[in-house]
DNA sequence: GACTAATTGAGAATCGTTACCATTAAGAAT
DNA sequence: ATTCTTAATGGTAACGATTCTCAATTAGTC
């Protein structure tokens, strides 16, 4: 445990943001200048496989990271690419529910959500001064799919991997 | 639609392997030894915009796109990256169930799976040749959750992002 | 057939991540 | 504390996937 990987598992421990590699490595410069990206690649690495950190696989171009190694499931903004926290308890039985649909051994499932967050949804809703959309928010917050319209989808689809 | 647009699709429609760009457009180059890599991925991304195709985001450094456009899970092998379909209806509840749970506003929803594809569970097996796993199977296929051990995930977590 | 906007091919550019290697630091043994 | 052995570091080059650029071509329309 040298003093670089412990400093950089200080760091991201630190924050709740789901920082990429380069964004903890300019938070860790800020104590130790002359610490190199590679060495925070690889901390990052080693500290996930010793599961003392988490590597988030996400889609998207940037590989990010989280200092809570308690499980829990990530939501990521298609616009902006902002991950937030859904805790969650891991929802283990859906394993067991697909192990006869395939020829593959499971070993574990990510789910991870797609979402605006609270920013972006401000900003899309400005952006959508268009009165097209009749049907307002008479869906109760309790059943009922909310199934994304092929719209969202589109939207989804226009802001995925284009974000950051 | 042009020429190396409708050839595009109608290759990726033929392969059930959910391939990378890269795989494509060698797919594709058999029939047009003069498509440009960069069409290859224009159209891809085009079609999958148009919901004629599907970008997975799956984690791993390389895009797979998917030509079936009905909507359903896929595994992914930790140890050599293959993909593979689940065959299940999206499960729109758990987007309701964790509304609120999150300050984002939820908009779909990915359910990955991690696996082990049938020849890597074969190569992995004769190299366990460790006699140190004295727990053998007799959990039967129907309920109890599989609990990746934190063997697997060590495993999981050296195997993701590493393999292809 | 002529026109306009979109698409192509080719290759350069970008960007995240890894690899390399000579130097330095951890931690164990003395 | 000093020596020793092995792993980790910094700096930088290399890599691979994806995107960009732009002149030339093509689709679809008038």
């Amino acid at each position: 445990m040298t003093r670089q990987r412990r400093i950089i598992l200080e760091e991201l421990r630190k924050v709740h943001s789901h920082p990429t590699a380069d964004e903890v490595y300019n938070t860790v410069r800020q104590r130790m200048p002359r610490i190199s990206l590679g060495t925070v690649y690889r901390n990052l690495e080693t500290l996930s496989q010793w599961g003392l950190a988490r590597k988030l696989d996400l889609a998207g171009n940037r590989r990010r990271f989280d200092g809570s190694t308690e499980e829990h499931y990530h939501v990521r903004c298609v616009r902006c690419g902002d991950v937030g926290d859904i805790p969650v308890e891991p929802l283990r039985h859906l394993e067991v529910s697909v192990r006869n649909k395939t020829e593959f051994e499971i070993i574990g499932h990510r789910l991870n959500f797609l979402g605006l967050c609270p920013r972006c949804r401000r900003e899309k809703g400005e952006a959508d001064a268009s009165p097209t959309n009749g049907e307002s928010e008479h869906v109760v917050d309790g059943e009922s799919a909310p199934a994304p319209t092929q719209e969202d989808m589109k939207f989804v689809n226009q802001n995925l991997n284009r974000c950051e």
